[in-house]
DNA sequence: GTGTGAGGTCTTGTATGCAAGATCTACAAC
DNA sequence: GTTGTAGATCTTGCATACAAGACCTCACAC
């Protein structure tokens, strides 16, 4: 048994302490694609690569759990969960219920300054669009779609929705996208901020639900064919 | 500091392991009101009263936090959440979308043995409607949501009701009805169990919305007059 | 009387050790 | 060749010990 050094090679400070560090260190390992799904996470080994010791992994790993992000069973210990067809299509219809109900929330909600940030994401999103920089575009996806969200002003409404959309599969999904599923993202984005501007609820939800479901009907097409791509690339040193 | 002593008199043997079990026995322990909100909840007293070590309290209390059950900061440990009028309305809001949207596909899913459940529910709740037995009437809406939650087939949507309606007001708030609200409460049940059988999930969906809201009103109703009854009762020894 | 600081106490955060359960391996019986 | 089983090994679950940070108290200065 090899143990998979280099995953966590270089790592920041581990934030204001450990067990909150891995956790997100962890999480960023399974939604960047590092560990694939199904693999074990065993604490031992964990707790070396991080250099911190059992206790802080074993609570990382149990709040990685209830966020679904890893399963376990007693004595057998954490595997990175895998994700199927199936309920796939219950997460894109529990996404699009949820973000569209924080788009029409941010209608009567959003203030000038936030709606300037959704037009200056849309003009970035735009320029990346026919690009090849596909962690740029993922990111100022996700910014768009966070700024709604917070524009919605419900805590509890916005954990719920991070908490459907941490997803590998979701974070990375663009990668995906051919330059016309792009571009109609990017129109997408553009709709939503002008119906955003002109506090219309109901199209705003609308708009919002037909992205999201948009979104999933792509990502549907490649856990069709393919299977995922598990990166199991290893940084060398 | 005086311990609070008798909370966890006579805990049934702990579940599978020490810690799902001191997450289970807390967890009730908030929802039945025998913590109140904003109380601390020390490791070591929890351990002790749970004859258990600090560590399976520790994640049982990390449990509890990503439920939001507690809040807790650094260094600081954990402490019963409190919840606050605004919150509540986002919460109900909430739980209308999601149990509205399980109605929904409860309505094109659910089988014939579940509509009898749902029928004899029907029957109990009427009986226990004018009744004293509190108790019993919230276990009954209890096994009504629930069942109806199982129909709606997601794994995804019914953790995420779950989450919402965990909660001590929400938990109890059949406590706070008055009769009429009862009566009015086991029409909504009738009219739902109707509408699923009839397979429609248009009035399926609007009226458990409308049932939810109706809830919600009832416990902002109280919340706005009279602050949380917090049950400092102690079980004699 | 009020503000500030040093010390002590309390509580959490992390490491480590040990026991129990699970998995794996090798060998024997059929 | 397959199946069953005993032993070894590995991994988790829990307890305990120690370190570090937060809070509280009380004295002292102004």
């Amino acid at each position: 048994m090899v143990a998979i050094v280099g995953i966590f090679d270089g790592h920041p400070p581990l934030g204001r302490n450990a067990s909150t560090g891995a956790a997100d260190l962890i999480r960023q390992a399974i939604l960047g694609g590092q560990v694939s799904p199904g693999q074990r996470l065993k604490e031992e080994e964990l707790a070396q690569q991080l250099g911190i010791s059992r206790t802080p992994v074993r609570e990382a790993l149990l709040v990685l759990q209830t966020e679904g992000l890893v399963e376990a069973s007693p004595n057998r210990g954490a595997t990175v969960r895998r994700y199927e067809l199936p309920d796939l299509a219950d997460m894109y219809e529990l996404r699009a219920l949820l973000e569209g109900n924080a788009a029409r929330r941010a209608a009567t909600r959003i203030d000038a300054d936030s709606l300037q940030r959704l037009h200056e994401s849309c003009a970035r999103f735009q320029t990346l669009v026919g690009g090849s920089d596909l962690n740029r575009l993922v990111a100022e996806n996700a910014f768009f779609h966070e700024t709604i969200l917070v524009a919605a002003d419900s805590e509890r409404l916005a954990g719920m929705v991070r908490q459907v959309i941490a997803l590998p599969l979701v974070y990375k999904s663009y990668i995906w996208y051919s330059p016309e599923q792009a571009t109609a993202s990017y129109h997408g984005h553009r709709q939503l901020t002008n119906a955003l501007e002109r506090r219309d609820p109901s199209r705003a939800e609308s708009i919002m639900r037909e992205h999201v479901y948009e979104a999933g009907d792509v990502l549907a097409q490649h856990m069709g064919s393919a299977e995922l791509p598990t990166e199991t690339k290893e940084a060398a040193a």
